[in-house]
DNA sequence: ATGAAAGCGCTAACAG
DNA sequence: CTGTTAGCGCTTTCAT
């Protein structure tokens, strides 16, 4: 096949100058699930960074498994990617592959962590995140300012770091705004059925309010509230995480924290470009900032 | 770095493999616009194939651009990536890169094309779709059923094989059905916030009923709609395309063609690795089928 | 059986 | 400044 690529003109064949050159103008990029729309634009802004400079995208699925993206990440130091953009996956324990990625550090093979990051050690990888206390704190704020005095929140894996400072976030916002807070419900698999059940009992629970985080979730409570006869806002306001159109067209359309995501795909991509160029500056935390997009899924009490 | 890696154990350096063997265990991934959820659902579906037999994806975007595609074509035979999964491009004029990926069939690189394929030589190169004509008939058929007489049809880029047929299956539908058919709505970009306007002037058009041919395009029309004060599906009826949970929680819920993405992704994926494994049986041409999913945006008149 | 050596296609260093 | 050659890290072949 080289031979033929050759006569047809043009193409050099790049894996011989990888082998002298060490370098293969490709970026690993690790995503925890690709169902979730958030990474599509994600995916899409680091692409629009990369290609312009040539670098090329190696994707891969950890499926939230600690297993899987460790076997990623090995392929990709085989295949000699320049650099790695990791959504870290948790296990049970909240534990992940940080040791595993401290060999990378050695080696020097840059990584960017975004989305989310090891709370054991959140300085030690360049990250892109956006502030998910502060988001949920004001969409607490937003309930109470609202007449509030009960909400819920549904987590999707409270392993999960983003999950982790959402559930702190709430607690926090909780106890500043006196509000009075039910045990939260954690969704481990949102892809299960049986777990959609656990969502429907969970809102037949005392409150006026509850806190979808993420965009499975809000889903989930709209079906089911739905099917319950659970009217939106007038018996129950909800307010969603990682904004997309089609919230728009909810019925009632859904208030939801947008998260800049276009933006972190480009952040992302540039940082990890500027450590491959040889930027040995202190590590850098990035932390956007998510607004509350305000539409018609949360009642005004009184 | 290399050095490091091996001092910190196991990896082999995997382009030297490549070198010797001429093989690369990657599959190139080429997807016209990423913020599809459509594409989504598919690389999902081919990522559960490639990962148990240690392939990995290289992924890229063509923006719906011919010749950013074919940068891509390029650099992914300089890659040697073992084989090729296409959603081609298609320019103004309607044509691609066909005659670019002939050189391809000559030096042996695997080609798969999915969702679309090559109007001029639709057997040339195996190909994963859906019956795109049967679909739109299908929908014309139902709206009929309903009692609509004078319906209209969006589409997103007529020069794009997916949309060329769902044209055809409407002007078919038409004459068969005995339909009074609008003329149809091209957008070409759908992200161009100047085109929404024209999709709402056309609304206003007469007509009982619409056919959105891309996710986004439904999207818009609901928008409008809702600006609008047209009472879907009162006033209008709307039938979209591309099946996602979010399309049940509309108002009112949207009547849509499913197509069995996933399982398409996994078509594809399977027969891109039979080819790579030497498979040198006749082109295949697989055609799924989709299926309409009602639910209220359809009203049946009288 | 095990071990040495050639060679994959390029780049970079070196010699002319 | 241009042309030649060594060598990147593996696999495969060939000799021991």
């Amino acid at each position: 096949m080289r031979e033929k690529a050759k006569e047809l003109g043009y193409m050099v064949f790049h894996n011989a100058r990888v082998l002298r050159t060490q370098k293969t103008f490709t970026i690993g990029i690790i995503v925890p699930d690709i169902r979730n729309p958030f990474f599509l634009d994600f995916l899409h802004g680091v692409e629009r960074i990369l290609f312009p400079r040539k670098y090329k995208i190696l994707l891969s699925m950890s499926d939230e498994n600690v297993e899987k993206e460790k076997q990623y990440l090995r392929w990709m130091v085989e295949h000699g990617t320049d650099g790695i953009l990791l959504s870290p996956a948790f296990d049970e324990n909240g534990s992940g592959n940080l040791n595993f990625l401290r060999k990378f550090k050695v080696m020097g093979m840059p990584v960017v962590l975004y989305d989310r990051l090891y709370e054991e050690s959140p300085k030690e990888f360049d990250s892109i995140t956006i502030d998910n206390f502060d988001a949920v704190l004001s969409i607490v704020k937003h309930l109470k300012d609202r007449g509030h005095r009960r909400v819920g929140m549904i987590l999707a894996g409270r392993r999960i770091y983003t999950m982790k400072k959402r559930l702190e976030g709430y607690l926090e916002g909780c106890r500043s705004y006196e509000l009075e807070c039910r045990e939260i419900l954690d969704i481990n698999n949102i892809f299960d059925q049986k777990e959609h059940e656990k969502i429907c009992d969970y809102l037949k629970g005392n409150m006026t309010a509850v806190i979808a985080t993420s965009h499975f979730v809000t889903n989930e409570v709209y079906k089911c509230a739905k099917r319950r006869g659970i009217e939106i806002p007038e018996d129950l306001s909800v307010v969603g995480f990682d904004d997309m159109d089609e919230n728009e067209l909810f019925d009632p359309p859904v208030t939801v924290i947008r998260q800049p995501v276009s933006l972190m795909g480009k952040a992302a991509a540039t940082l990890i470009l500027d450590r491959i160029d040889g930027d040995d500056s202190p590590t850098q935390s990035v932390v956007f900032k998510a607004e509350l997009v305000e539409r018609k899924s949360v009642k005004h009490i009184r």
